[in-house]
DNA sequence: GTGGCGAGCTAACCTATGTCGATACGAGGC
DNA sequence: GCCTCGTATCGACATAGGTTAGCTCGCCAC
């Protein structure tokens, strides 16, 4: 089976199928933050139009360059990243279904990251045309897409904590705590476990960690009965020990509640 | 001579007695992003009105209540920090002379993290009232405004590689050259120096190390001749040198040039 | 089927950094 | 001038996590 038939079946399950929720996920998301029109919910729909599929490990913006628009993840995980001149990566933010990128690009130069996919992703590039279209004529829109990036501040102080003062299994416990809340609020997650189409060095280079002992943590983990991560599937055995371990309290991903 | 009498004094240094440069710290800082107009340096000028000091280690907003005002830091250093329930504190980032933090207070709900002197400081609240006026007024202020705030974010993204990849000695500099950069914008440093009134500790908690670790690390960036702290004040003996071991380039630091 | 490749996994060894405990030092209070 | 307390500093030791080098397995291309 190729990677976009894997995509198709998974969003299948996700979005109709056995789900009666078939909002998209990017008005499953703003709606856990306001109350959204008909109107707003026709606008956000049409942004989705001219959705592509991007390979795994492709660019969508690259460093350096002039930001032009944005980006909507529809399906699949992407992420922001620095490379340094070492070779080292640093993974400094994920972006889920749901999520859209890069809202005041028009004000931005040039990219001081990067922004690519890590598994096979469905994105739609938003013209900053659209954007302020959307932006000017749904305020209530604006105001959710405002409240959605303060909780992308919020995530990035959460990750410096994590990286500044957290083991290594607390820091893995607290990231999947994270991913699992957000795939909830847009309906990929079920009892306690999501899918996490990314490899042992996407994790490494998220958490600061060598692959090696994103391994080693990993099996600590399972062995203690706190997480499972076989194939591309994640599973919370035990998560209020999970939460526990990780100090992990969901409050920052939702601003303003 | 007490605290008060040498911010004092240091401000005078600062604003006047042998700097022609009279601009506050603020006006300087955002006259490297645009131009501002005189009724936009006036408008400016009204919010240091109402200045006080504040003694070190005191909390400016604590962390889970409602953010109520901005903060503008006119003298000393002070930071956004998290505390975990371990007690261990994560410093997120540095509040500098010129830096006007929580502009879009109002949005927020509940602080994620607290705001707190790590100097004597010498800070202006302003309400929201006060700010939102401001922002109507002076469009060009705004600007100014949003463009420091993707410094801000710019800057976090940074200390999240300087965390997740690099080692004691090329974070410490990272951190150092992004203070001296800093300083500069607003008139605080010369000659590849500053005052750097924190303490060890202080720096600990922001790059993640133990306080013995960062005092091994100065002595090791002392005896290769790339830094010098002693007593409160900084000098980078070798700016070139240290700028490349910590692959330090301040673009980040001026968005949308 | 075979070969190649990326990802997961393991083991052995190494080192950066943390921890603990003691000492020294400097500034402010009395 | 002495005491105290927060810092800075130092040495000895412990350990989390890095590095290197394999080996395995499943998937895809040919």
């Amino acid at each position: 089976m190729s990677h976009v038939q894997n995509i198709k079946a998974a969003s299948a399950v996700c979005y109709g199928r056995h789900e009666p929720d078939t909002r998209s996920p990017l008005i499953r998301k703003l709606e856990a933050f306001v109350f959204l029109s008909r109107q707003d919910r026709t606008a956000l729909e049409q942004l989705s139009a001219g959705a592509r599929l991007v390979e795994p490990r492709t660019d969508l913006q690259r460093d350096g360059e002039m930001a032009t628009d944005a980006v909507l993840v529809l399906d699949g995980f992407a992420c922001r990243y620095k490379h340094r001149v070492t070779g080292d990566r640093q993974i400094l933010a994920y972006l889920l279904p749901g999520d859209l990128c890069d809202v005041d690009a028009p004000h931005l130069g040039r990219m001081d990251h990067a922004v690519g996919t890590l598994s096979t992703c469905l994105v739609a590039r938003i013209s900053r045309e659209t954007l302020a279209t959307l932006m000017a004529q749904q305020p209530t829109v604006a105001r959710a897409l405002r409240l959605a990036k303060l909780a992308e501040e919020a995530t990035a102080r959460e990750w410096l904590v994590n990286l500044g003062t957290r083991s290594a299994a607390e820091r893995m416990s607290h990231l999947f705590c994270e991913l699992l809340t957000r795939l909830e609020a847009v309906g990929l997650a079920e009892d306690d476990g999501c899918k996490l189409p990314i490899t042992q060095l996407d994790l490494a280079d998220t958490l600061g960690l060598s692959s090696v002992h994103v391994n080693r943590t990993l099996q600590e983990l399972r062995s203690r009965g706190l997480v499972e991560l076989r194939g591309r599937s994640l599973k919370l055995r035990d998560l209020p020990s999970v939460r526990a371990l990780a100090e992990f309290s969901p409050a920052y991903l939702r601003p303003a509640h």
